[in-house]
RNA sequence: GGCCCAUUCGUCUAUCGGUUAGGACGCCAGGUUUUCAUCCUGGAAAGAGGAGUUCGACUCUCCUAUGGGCUACCA
């Protein structure tokens, strides 16, 4: 059995959108589960929207995630170069050869023409049945279009389609089908404005010649499919067609449409791996990368939206994932984007983490803040919020209090908790604090409580009165574990603040 | 407009002719907790509509509706 090869082709027009990215990640899965090679391939063909920077950027989202690439731009291979602007000659090849075989044709037709053209008929269509009324070497006399090549005149290079068959693709993920070629128009292969081939082309010939076995693509390539299965005949290369696999798109959270650039502003989350800076406007877009998310996480979710191993597990290893996946098990419908289901992801690839890990992504953080603190403490108080979180970037809201004591009390809180009596009773608190040495949590926390049972205090009055006084809300970690990690003299300092100021 | 693809809880999905239609996110309630969060338990929540085929349809076929994609010298 021939050894499986598949490809993730991008045009290097922008930042790779997170429904690229997921179409790379389910051809790496395939890749892995066959044991086969995952390319990485740029189709830069169209020169007008080629956006510099956007090559280095879908490399490095690739890296970040995990999807390794065996073969193409940045890696290199047996069938170099894997870029398709580098690739012309080759092209250049093939289209003589349809040419010369009749299976396509020369159109001097300008854009202004073509325009009109579809100004003045309604549906026009460059086909069988419109060709003859055109300028192309099928409708003018030979000596005219030796005569437009040899004046320097600009042509396309349309393919010619025989009317009236049914071209059958067979996808692996929706089955047969079947499109009759009268409805397909002759397809322009080969660009006069550029001097380039189209994606048409390009993709079929680089497919063949750098042996793909499968095409696993986004569905809006669906429609192009029987022009794809028609080059491959054309081209004598049918036996070895690779397999189609049509994947669903990625839909907006809400309202109509497929997930765009703009939604990421609009619903507040990012559409890209990583940030990108458009390098012509200037303009920023926030990443997964940046706002936060582990790349197991983002690959986790991707993988979900739109495929399941038909078991209730949630959770996959990338390992996992390329043993379980499969092409069968794609869904067929579009997926509509749920990002509070990737938050929750997040979630769950954070708990797993260790402590040290969150610690050591959480003390840049504070350094931003200016605090200055000791690894060992940070690692603790990683564990202590870490469950209160999605990302380490929220740590801190949940953790400040651990570094700078209360500036403010919340009102409400005050209110509830802060009585006449209460004043009194810290008072008596710290007293108790002052006594211990063995300033640990557990045994402050015996201590205390021996305290309040002693005098029968109301327990819940004491233990809010304390929090508010330590975190200046009701709300945080357990209390013991915030007394022992700022210290004896610290907790003392606030219940005297706490005294002062609420008095 | 034409062509193609799709359609199960709000969302992601399981089910591959016979199920009390399952799970997850989110939501709601209860519990745990000194607080908030986490966590645990429970709950509400779905087969677009209509014809067939069949002893029996979410599952197969057709029609309609709806959604999506494509319809460039863009990919």
């Amino acid at each position: 059995m021939t050894k499986v090869r598949v490809r993730f082709a991008p045009s290097p027009t922008g930042a790779l959108h997170i429904g690229g990215v997921r179409t790379a990640l389910y051809n790496y899965l395939f890749a892995r589960h066959h044991g086969g090679d995952m390319l990485l391939r740029i189709e830069d063909t169209d020169s007008n929207r080629f956006v510099p920077g956007a090559e280095a950027y879908i490399i490095e989202s690739l890296r970040w995630l995990g999807i390794e690439i065996d073969e193409g731009v940045g890696k290199g291979g047996n069938y170099a170069p894997y870029r398709q602007s580098e690739r012309k000659d080759i092209y250049l090849e093939y289209v003589q050869q349809l040419l010369d075989a009749g299976l396509a044709y020369r159109a001097f037709d300008t854009p202004e023409q073509l325009e009109a053209k579809r100004n003045e008929v309604k549906n026009f269509q460059y086909d069988a049945s419109t060709r003859l009324l055109m300028q192309n070497s099928l409708s003018l006399p030979k000596e005219e279009v030796n005569r437009r090549i040899t004046a320097g005149e600009a042509f396309v290079v349309r393919i010619k389609i025989e009317p009236n068959e049914n071209i059958t693709v067979h996808d692996l993920i929706r089955g047969d089908v079947v499109v009759n070629s009268s409805i397909l128009d002759d397809k322009v292969l080969w660009k006069s404005a550029d001097g380039l081939p189209t994606y048409h082309l390009a993709n079929i010939v680089d497919d063949h010649l750098m042996r793909i076995t499968h095409v696993i693509r986004g569905e809006e390539w669906l429609p192009s499919a029987p022009l794809h299965v028609l080059l491959y005949r054309y081209l004598g290369w049918a036996d070895t067609m690779p397999q189609f696999a049509h994947l669903p798109l990625l839909l907006k959270p809400e309202g109509n449409g497929k997930l765009s650039k703009r939604d990421g502003d609009k619903f507040g989350f990012p559409v890209f791996p990583i940030e990108w800076t458009d390098p012509a406007t200037g303009e920023k877009s926030s990443g997964y990368r940046e706002s936060g998310y582990f790349p197991e996480a983002v690959v986790n979710f991707l993988a979900l939206l739109g495929w399941n191993a038909g078991t209730e597990q949630e959770i996959f290893s990338m390992q996992e994932l390329i043993s379980l996946f499969s092409l069968e098990k794609v869904s067929k419908s579009g997926a509509k984007f749920d990002y509070e289901k990737g938050k929750w992801f997040n979630h769950q690839y954070l708990q797993m983490k260790s402590d040290e890990e969150i610690a050591d992504l959480f003390l840049p953080i504070l350094k931003d803040k200016n605090i200055s603190a000791d690894k060992k403490v940070v690692v603790k108080i990683a564990g202590l919020v870490k469950e209160r979180v999605n990302f380490v970037s929220e740590m801190w809201a949940q953790s400040s209090f651990f570094f700078l004591a209360p500036t403010a009390y919340d009102e409400k809180a005050v209110q509830k908790r802060w009585k006449a009596e209460t004043p009194a009773l810290m008072q008596e608190l710290i007293t108790v604090l002052e006594s211990i040495t063995d300033f640990s949590a557990h045994n402050t926390e015996e201590t205390v409580k021996a305290w309040i049972a002693k005098h029968e205090y109301n327990m819940g009055a004491v233990m809010n009165a304390f929090r508010l006084s330590l975190v200046g809300e009701l709300k945080g970690a357990h209390l013991f574990d915030i007394t022992e990690i700022i210290g004896k003299s610290e907790t003392i300092s606030r219940l005297k603040k706490a005294i002062e100021k609420l008095t």
